[in-house]
RNA sequence: CGGGGCGUAGCGCAGUUUGGUUAGCGCGCACGGUUUGGGACCGUGAGGUCCCCGGUUCAAAUCCGGGCGCCCCGACCA
């Protein structure tokens, strides 16, 4: 970890600064095994504030919740191919089960989608029984070759909804209403803005139709895929037999569906809102919105200090205001709003004999650093002060990180020279693409990077344009740019 | 899986080149006191298989051989 003192700054060295960040802050800690990590009360409470804002988006649209075994039989692993393909390099496989070798591999499910299948397959007969429209909180293992805390460890925690429909149109809007609703919880929970798109072909998912995503840009410009919805066609409903009899008693096979948001979204928050300084969290995801750290010089002055600073935690609190008091005595208020300002609380409240005499407190929002964020309110009205505080201030967070990125995105038409150049220099190039396997490897060769999607939101719709690379007509726009 | 770096007190490091007292510093920790509106100070104290195994030597944190682990950068991925 860093120095004595704060995390390295952001500026000095971005990925050390972002190993201090998530273990400075207490997010995360390294665990005894490779690639592991243990998640820590404010991390996990963090991660908490992503399954509400996400479970209640499900609750919403007609989802429920339910929970699939860790183990699947190897054999099922393989009744898709393209799936079996794409994720056999990072399986882990268990062998031997009390002692005994097993007859049939168990596979640490990397993503359920095949032992998902073969409950729907027995679970569904009719239309009637249509559409099924299931989630699961769970945590998944892939044997990564090189990880990173929250953003790739060889196990984490997401959420995977699976669901199961009459006809590709239904299945389709699901898997667009589920993206949407995933760039909604980005946007106005976390602050943090998206770009809906469509991964080539290259990028979807291991046995998807096609898959969409949201694209977000951290803080040193590269991309980070913070959402995953796939339309996965019949391919599983052929592989695992998910079959019903439409209306006209006809066997039908499913149209299936899959998402997935996992332990990265909060690697994302961190790396588009931190600073030279440490976390910035939104105050609709932080686990505290507003710390008290009350001021005394005297004993004397103890007892009305915090006789005030527990009247205004009540009153916070009874608001339904994320409150916390420090009240260690082992430390002193500058190392206090130093530790706070380290771990991105919002908002820091101040009270000191001063404000005790004056009915006074001073407020920091962490978002405008030093003086500048400071400010003395009266106590009275107190509530209504910090709310519409909080609401500024996660609406400035998304401002700001809107800015960074629109002022890192560049459209390029059939040059590809200027192509290499916004790319090399870490911006995003938004540039007509093909979609083809040899373009896209083409640009991989020469600049290491990948296509993001194509952005649902086309800047031309219905026009043309030439593949960056082969100069053929394409007829959309794609977004590269280096990722996570 | 390639390239680089590192492994010495809870954390960050010095000491290793050139083997030699009782292995040291800062932070943190414990206790006492003074402090407290932007990272306090003084005093006392606790804390070590020097990553592991083997070898060389009168003597190894230091030299030699082998192994393990972690971090960073690339190839592959939520």
């Amino acid at each position: 970890m860093a120095s004595e003192k704060g995390v390295t700054p952001r500026s000095e060295d971005y990925s050390r600064w972002y190993t201090d960040v998530v273990q400075m802050a207490r997010l995360a800690d390294y665990a005894p095994v490779r690639g592991c990590m243990i998640i820590l009360p404010y991390g996990y409470e963090l991660w908490e504030a992503v399954r509400s804002g996400l479970d209640r988006r499900f609750k919403e649209t007609g989802h429920q919740n339910a929970y699939f075994p860790l183990f699947i039989p190897e054999s099922f692993l393989k009744k898709e191919a393209e799936h079996v393909e794409g994720f056999s390099p990072e399986l882990a496989v268990v062998t031997i089960g009390g002692g005994k070798e097993l007859e049939e591999p168990l596979i640490v499910r990397p993503t359920s989608e095949t032992i998902i299948g073969w409950a729907y397959a027995k679970w569904i007969q009719s239309y009637r029984d249509l559409p099924v429209l299931i989630n699961q909180w769970a945590n998944v293992v892939r044997w990564e070759m090189r990880t990173r805390l929250f953003l790739r460890t060889m196990e984490f925690l997401w959420q995977e909804g699976h669901t199961a429909h009459a006809t590709y149109e239904e299945a389709e809007e699901e898997t667009r209403r589920i993206l949407d609703l995933y760039a909604d919880f980005a946007v106005n929970d976390a602050a943090i803005p998206v770009i809906k798109g469509r991964k080539s072909n290259q990028e979807k998912f291991a046995g998807a139709l096609h898959s969409y995503a949201i694209e977000a840009m951290m803080g040193d410009k590269r991309a980070l895929q913070a959402g995953t919805s796939h339309n996965l066609g019949q391919n599983f409903a052929k592989a695992f037999n998910i079959q019903y009899l439409d209306v006209n008693n006809e066997l039908q096979y499913c149209w299936t569906t899959s998402w997935g948001v996992s332990t990265r979204m909060i690697g994302a928050i961190v790396m588009v809102h931190g600073d030279d300084k440490g976390l910035r969290l939104p105050p609709r995801m932080a686990p505290i919105q507003v710390v008290i750290v009350p001021i005394y010089r005297q004993d004397a002055e103890i007892e009305p200090v915090m006789e005030t600073v527990r009247r205004l935690q009540a009153i916070l609190k009874d608001a339904g205001i994320r409150v916390h008091v420090d009240d260690r005595d082992d430390q002193t208020p500058g190392f206090k709003f130093n530790d706070w300002e380290m771990r991105g609380v919002p908002v820091r409240l101040e009270v000191g004999p001063r404000d005790v005499q004056q009915g006074t407190v001073a407020l920091a929002r962490r978002d405008v650093p030093g003086k500048a964020g400071k400010q003395f309110v009266p106590q009275a009205g107190l509530v209504e002060t910090i709310r519409a505080l909080l609401e500024d201030i996660q609406a400035n967070m998304l401002r700001q990180a809107t800015e960074f990125r629109d002022s890192n995105l560049f459209e390029v038409a059939g040059d590809y020279g200027r192509f290499g150049e916004i790319v090399e220099s870490g911006g995003w190039a938004l540039t007509w693409f093909c979609g083809d396997r040899a373009c896209e490897e083409k640009i991989k060769e020469d600049h290491q990077l990948v296509s993001r999607c194509f952005p649902l939101d086309q800047p031309h719709p219905g026009e043309h344009g030439p593949c960056i690379v082969c100069g053929e007509q394409a007829t959309a726009m794609a977004y590269f740019a280096r990722a996570y």
